[in-house]
DNA sequence: TTGTAAGCGTTATCAC
DNA sequence: GTGATAACGCTTACAA
């Protein structure tokens, strides 16, 4: 006598369109509410029950429709990650670490160049996402505004630097903190005349940073030189450019705390060009402790910043907010640690 | 007398929940046919109605709820893109590029990391992705077969090396030419003794490259040495392993072509600490031209890959199959040029 | 435990 | 040019 998963298998099912539950629920002789809860909600159905359906889809080859599960439970399965500039690789780690602890959680991830598009609006709709983590401060006002309404938009999580006093819960690094930690470790290696090269003018992090870096030079006696306030990109290009700004100058200063990695390896590499040798004419500072500052020639010493954990707990951060619903209070903000690597693009003064 | 706009502004909206063409419809005085007409095709409805239409969507607040338009539409509005590992900063151009194509056509981009997230078959589905873009060739033999069938299965595009016969559109470069470039560049050097750095055994890449300086060096009479074949994984950190393998050998090649400018940056930095100069004792030549590449001690000679036209032309070639629909002939192939880039991380051989 | 049926918010078809 | 209405494919009360 027949098995049932065998009278099963017999049925034929036209292959010219995707099969709908509908369809499943036909070879599986039970309806479609069950077809559903078999497969949603495993434990809500009959273990036979639960097998017979499981055998007809795998039959059909039928595969769930997320746009209707979507309109019908009023849910994206998405969450849209606002990057300044994807090309930047400084982001794919965060970005890496967002993926993965997103998708654990059966979450996809929309990315948006926010350089790129002018208008994300439509994506901070909740039928367009679940949730919005954003990789930097930089949003337009309305934007915010509409976000903070909160009447039509998923909660979001900023993974950067962002207003101490505002109501956006946010996962980043104490920059000003980083950026001290630099000017210390100068100071203590006898340097007295230190610059700073910043991102940005605009930019949250080159204004954190620059903080961080006047404060510890006040705290240390030194003189906080306007002149040896260098404006960069973040580029390795624009690194290069201060670096001939520095070899113009008749009051260079001996030190200099750049606000990233990129623009500390431009610099170095144009003064090696121009026979100015690092660290022993000038010592340079980094921030981020990107891959190949340690194999860099000399070896940077910089501010490591966790970057792949920012995308993991940002994420986590908004996976809590949107399990708990928005009662939670969304006030909250997680602080990693940055850490001083000291290698050899940093002497003691000669003298 | 107050005229329409006004009339319309001063209808309250209750704000409790997000509206919906019904709401619009109501405030403007038309059915909710007419205003999804006046949203989307502006042209097929009059000009005043249009009017009415977008004051009355503007005052009410209204978004469009994109899992509802999916659902009716049968599609997602969404591109999903396989990277073999979100973390790797070489992908980040190619993204930006792939990003800003989609986004200038409405389209949102959905990241996969594929080494991450074991399963995803559940992308592979036109209710999830009008279309996919695979940034690697290591994709799942059960999973290839699915797309092939086209049953519910959107188009793909692949922007990597592929196999040549196989029935998907690519984008990619030439890297068996551009592997034969390096080693023309090191024979007319002067270099006979050339030595081969690729990544896993496995990677397409490292196998394409590995044929394109097999060919070059028989034609150009050189010995291909199997002990010259070294394996790294394209990080930094496996350069570095290399070059100790390279100092530990009797037998050394006078130069090195690495598949990618990471490894070759790890082989330089890790012979410059062990006193050994590159280019005078040990020539190198890389693959890629990220952007450290020309900054780095010595400036690396490799062979430049357009990253982000790699994006916008496989994005493109995407767009143009999601148009014209699966009619066209589905077998298709870009191949964009390399280019050598000489610096100073090769030099004529020393006698 | 399972079936029935009412939507989710849009858009496409068909009248008018 | 506009309005009524029937889907799109799924989930979930509610009933049985």
């Amino acid at each position: 006598m027949a098995d049932h998963s065998q009278s099963v298998d017999r049925i034929t099912v036209s292959a010219s369109t995707t099969p709908k539950i509908k369809d499943v629920a036909r070879v599986a002789g039970v309806s479609t509410a069950t077809v559903s809860r078999a497969l949603s909600k495993p434990d809500s159905v009959a273990a036979n029950t639960r097998q017979v359906v499981l055998d007809a889809a795998r039959v059909t080859g039928y595969r769930i429709n997320q746009a209707a599960r979507n309109l019908r439970q009023q849910k994206s399965g998405a969450v849209v990650v606002l990057v300044p500039n994807l090309g930047n690789p400084f982001f794919s780690q965060i970005l890496a670490g967002i993926e993965s602890t997103l998708a654990k959680r059966g979450l996809s991830v929309l990315m948006v160049d926010t350089k790129q598009s002018e208008l994300p609006s439509e994506y901070l709709h909740h039928s367009r996402a679940d949730g919005i983590i954003a990789l930097d401060g930089s949003l337009p006002g309305t934007l915010l505004a509409e976000i903070q309404s909160g009447i039509g938009t998923p909660p979001i999580v900023f993974a950067c630097e962002w207003d101490p006093d505002d109501m956006f819960p946010s996962v980043r690094v104490n920059n000003r903190h980083g950026a001290a930690l630099a000017i210390e470790h100068l100071v203590e290696l006898g340097h007295r005349n230190i610059g700073y090269v910043g991102g940005p003018p605009a930019n949250v992090l080159t204004g954190a940073r620059l903080e961080g870096v006047q404060r510890a030079l006040q705290a240390n006696n030194c003189a906080v030189c306007e002149q040896w306030l260098f404006q960069g990109d973040f580029s390795l290009q624009s690194g290069a450019h201060v670096a001939a700004q520095w070899l113009a100058m008749d009051n260079r200063p001996t030190a200099l705390f750049c606000a990233n990695d990129e623009m500390a390896l431009g610099v170095i590499s144009h003064l090696h060009r121009s026979g100015v040798n690092v660290p022993r004419d000038l010592s340079i500072v980094g921030f981020d402790d990107i891959d190949v500052a340690r194999f860099f020639l000399p070896p940077l010493t910089t501010i490591r910043q966790p970057r792949s954990k920012l995308g993991t707990e940002s994420a986590d951060l908004l996976m809590e907010k949107l399990e708990h619903g928005l009662i939670s209070d969304s006030r909250s903000e997680t602080v990693l640690p940055v850490e001083m690597v000291v290698r050899q693009s940093t002497a003691r003064i000669a003298n």
